[in-house]
DNA sequence: TACTATTCATAGCTTGCGCCTATACAATAT
DNA sequence: ATATTGTATAGGCGCAAGCTATGAATAGTA
């Protein structure tokens, strides 16, 4: 059974005749016959009992009416039905953050998403850089938001915003009203360090080494906001994004830049470089970058 | 859009691989990637991310999933449903009796009829073999149960039965207690007459020529009901269908044969030569034969 | 009643599309 | 690094749908 055959049988039942049927398909009326024809053959009944130069259809004919419409309806609507729901924001988005950047942007980022594509479903998991690379490898993850570098071949970056890395201290060292920070500077203080899991821990590690700096690491956290606390207690300094000193300072603790080297780093969308990026997962990206503090709040 | 190029797509889904689908459909594996790519182009979306050696489906694919799904399914419906019903005796069935006929009939084969095939839908006509014929013709009717002669060449007859017509008259006639009547004596009788618009009456009419037989009619009416009547109230004799005596008898009339020459109906169903005749016009024809007052009680 | 016009079916030919095989290319497992 | 698995591309083949021409039969008309 085809597509076209059906649509040859209701334009016969519509316009009566084979010849009006042949003619508002744009095909010969043989053609159109050859095909009624294969389709009674597949049916196993006659569906129009030729009286000549008359058609009437047969009861299985007329059982034949409603399903055939039905189904080129539902054919018609597939090809208007997709690229508009497409274009409407529907469909699902499975994202990725890692745990240095999430707690500053995934509330308004959900929010702002859920507002503009109500239709869509948003899955969002907060993962280790690795693990985000390996889920979208694997396709779990349509787009994961973390920070440079990624080495994986198979997935592209595209860059949101580079972030600076700010001196945080309690008013406990006098780092904290200094004019000017210098990198030199930073191994005169007791310094509470991420763990290296994160990708930001090895980030301030290899910012360290590459300007020669040897900290003096009092403590190693496993979680951001940990670290904070702790510098806030004054148990020592650190170095953190500027979107926490933006988003969600404490007022006991400075957020300084360091004058002679400023500690970087690159915020990007990742996603699969063989898979199309959808609609969806365009605008989140776009909501990610708008959203982010330094950004958003600029 | 084509209905094989959504088979494949399904095929895609369940098996998550065009190889194993393509052998699944037993096609090649790129005569299936062919055809997809065509799926896609109609629609104006990717409906699988190609991640080399493994396939995602992209929104779009994900939407066409239930769209896909159900269009197989009601196609197939078409295959399986249309036969069932049809055995099953769904569909609708138009016929036509005429006024000599139905009274006998008609009560007992639409309650028979209706019994048997509860989905299907009857509509009767009581109409003049003229119009009837006219109905046949224009397939505004499927089956009409008429009596001889049927001259239009459209039209093809099958035998139902072969009734006899009977002399009815009250006691008030010494007809009504010979031993057996000749046709001669018919014109010693003051004779009701059906109108000639009735086969029936035309068929009298045609019987007594044919027998030399000149009646002396003192009444025409329009309803065999009313000759049966003014049979009964001793008005005159008149001949009438075996089925009238049998189905309806009046106590004050006696019905006999004719000894010499036997008057005769032949009662048949109609039908146009070029319809196909449906399960339930055959099936219908088969109640009225069993039906009729001169089988059924036989 | 014969003639004409309309309509569907059939026959024979043409063409395009779906299918095939072979092969290239890419990703994953070993 | 190599082998294996899986999809895309290229080129050729055959069937099925399309077309034109014609036949058959009905319905309207002179």
């Amino acid at each position: 059974m085809e597509i076209h055959q059906l649509a040859y049988f209701i334009a016969i039942v519509e316009t009566g005749s084979f010849s009006k049927a042949a003619e508002r398909c744009s095909v010969a009326q043989p053609s159109l016959s050859q095909q009624i024809k294969k389709l009674e053959t597949e049916i196993g009944h006659l569906l129009f009992d030729r009286l000549g130069r008359r058609v009437v259809l047969t009861n299985a004919g007329e059982m034949l009416i409603p399903k055939a419409q039905r189904i080129l309806d539902e054919v018609q609507g597939i090809k208007v039905d997709i690229p508009s729901d497409i274009e409407e924001g529907q469909g699902s988005l499975a994202v990725g953050f890692i745990p240095t950047i999430s707690p500053f942007v995934l509330p308004s980022v959900i929010r702002r998403f859920s507002q503009e594509f109500p239709q869509a479903s948003l899955e969002v998991h907060e993962d280790l850089t690795e693990d985000i690379v390996q889920k979208l490898v694997s396709a779990e993850l349509d787009v994961g938001i973390t920070s440079l570098p990624i080495k994986n071949k198979m997935l592209q970056t595209e860059e949101l915003l580079t972030e600076t890395l700010l001196v945080a201290s309690s008013s406990k060292y006098d780092i904290a009203s200094r004019a000017s920070i210098q990198v030199k500077e930073l191994d005169d203080f007791p310094f509470i360090a991420l763990n290296e899991v994160h990708c930001l821990g090895e980030q301030v590690q290899s910012f360290c080494y590459q300007e020669e700096v040897d900290l003096s690491i009092v403590c190693h956290t496993s979680q951001l906001s940990t670290v904070h606390k702790c510098v806030a207690m004054g148990l020592g300094i650190s170095l953190v994004p500027q979107a926490l000193a933006i988003d969600d300072p404490i007022e006991e603790v400075s957020y300084r830049a360091i004058s002679d080297s400023l500690p970087q780093r690159k915020i990007v969308a990742a996603t699969h470089i063989k898979r199309h990026r959808s609609y969806l997962a365009q605008q989140f990206i776009e909501i990610v970058r708008s959203e982010y503090p330094s950004n958003h709040s600029a």
